[in-house]
DNA sequence: GAAGAAATACGAATTATTTCGTTGACTTAA
DNA sequence: TTAAGTCAACGAAATAATTCGTATTTCTTC
C-alpha cells in the first residue's frame, strides 16, 4: 500500500532550486514571478511547494522578516552530484563511462569545450 | 489540483526496464525474480507495473501464448538519451560540458575509460 | 485607528505511483 | 476428471505530488 519515499528533489522542486542557484536568496513572490515566465503557476502553489521542500530541508528559509527569504540548503555542486549519481545507478549500472558517452552524443559539444573536458581528464587523478 | 503529467519512466518502471535490457525479453514472473534479488516484491505488485507500462507504451507484450512475455517498446540507447537530455535540462541549464564536469567528479573513471572518452572527443563531429 | 495590501498558514481536491488481495481462467499431474 | 498450481485481470488502498481557495496575520497609508 505505502508509496516509497521519494529521495532527491521532484522536478518542480528542482524548477525551484534553479531559480535560487540563479538568482540568490529570494521571497515566494520573487520565486513565483520567475516561474511565471515558464508557465503560469499560482502564488499559493509556489508558496506550498517551498514549504514543503523547507520540511523536506531542501531549503532553508530567513523568517526574521515579515517576507521570508529562501536560500537552498544544499550547494548546486552537491545537488547536481547526487542527481548524477543518482541517474548513474539508475540507467548506467554504475558506468560513469557510458553516462558521458551518452551525454556526448545526445548534445552537440563545442571544441572549447571539448578541449576542457580533455584537459580535465588529463588532469584527473587516482 | 490535478498533477502534471509525468514525462519518461518512473524509478521502479526503470528498475523494470534494467532487467529486461539486462535478460532480454521476459515473462512476469522471471522479471519479479529479478526483482527480489534487490528488494521483496509482491508478484502482482510486479505485474501490475508491467501492465501501466504497457498501456504507456513502455513495454511490448507478446500474448500469444499464455505466459505473456514482454520487452521494451524503445532501445536502451534512446532511452537513456531521453533520460540524459531531461537532466541536462532541469539541472545543468542544457550545458552538456558541465554535466560531463559533474560526472567526472561525481564517479572514479579508470585510465583505459578516459582514453576511451577522449578518442570519442577526438572523432566527434561539428 | 481603520481600510486595504501583502504575506503566510491551512487544508481540500485531484492525479500519479505503488502495493497487494482476490477472482477467475487455464494447465498439468494424479 | 478432479485437485493443485500458474497466470492475468481487476480494483482497492495508501502515499506523494501538485494545485489552489480561503482564512489569518502583519504591515501601510490615510
Amino acid at each position: 500500500m505505502p508509496r516509497r519515499k521519494c529521495n532527491g528533489p521532484t522536478d518542480r522542486e528542482l524548477a525551484i532550486l534553479r531559480i535560487l542557484w540563479d538568482k540568490g536568496p529570494a521571497s515566494v513572490r520573487q520565486v513565483n514571478e520567475a516561474m511565471n515566465e515558464d508557465e503560469d503557476t499560482g502564488y499559493t502553489t509556489t508558496l506550498k511547494l517551498m514549504q514543503i521542500m523547507t520540511d523536506k530541508g531542501l531549503l532553508i528559509r530567513d523568517d526574521s522578516q515579515r517576507r521570508h527569504i529562501f536560500r537552498p540548503a544544499s550547494s548546486q555542486e552537491k545537488t547536481q552530484g547526487h542527481l548524477v549519481k543518482e541517474l548513474l545507478d539508475k540507467a548506467f549500472a554504475g558506468s560513469a563511462e557510458k553516462l558521458v558517452m551518452r551525454v556526448l552524443s545526445a548534445k552537440k559539444v563545442s571544441a572549447e569545450e571539448r578541449l576542457r573536458i580533455k584537459e580535465m581528464l588529463d588532469s584527473y587523478k587516482e
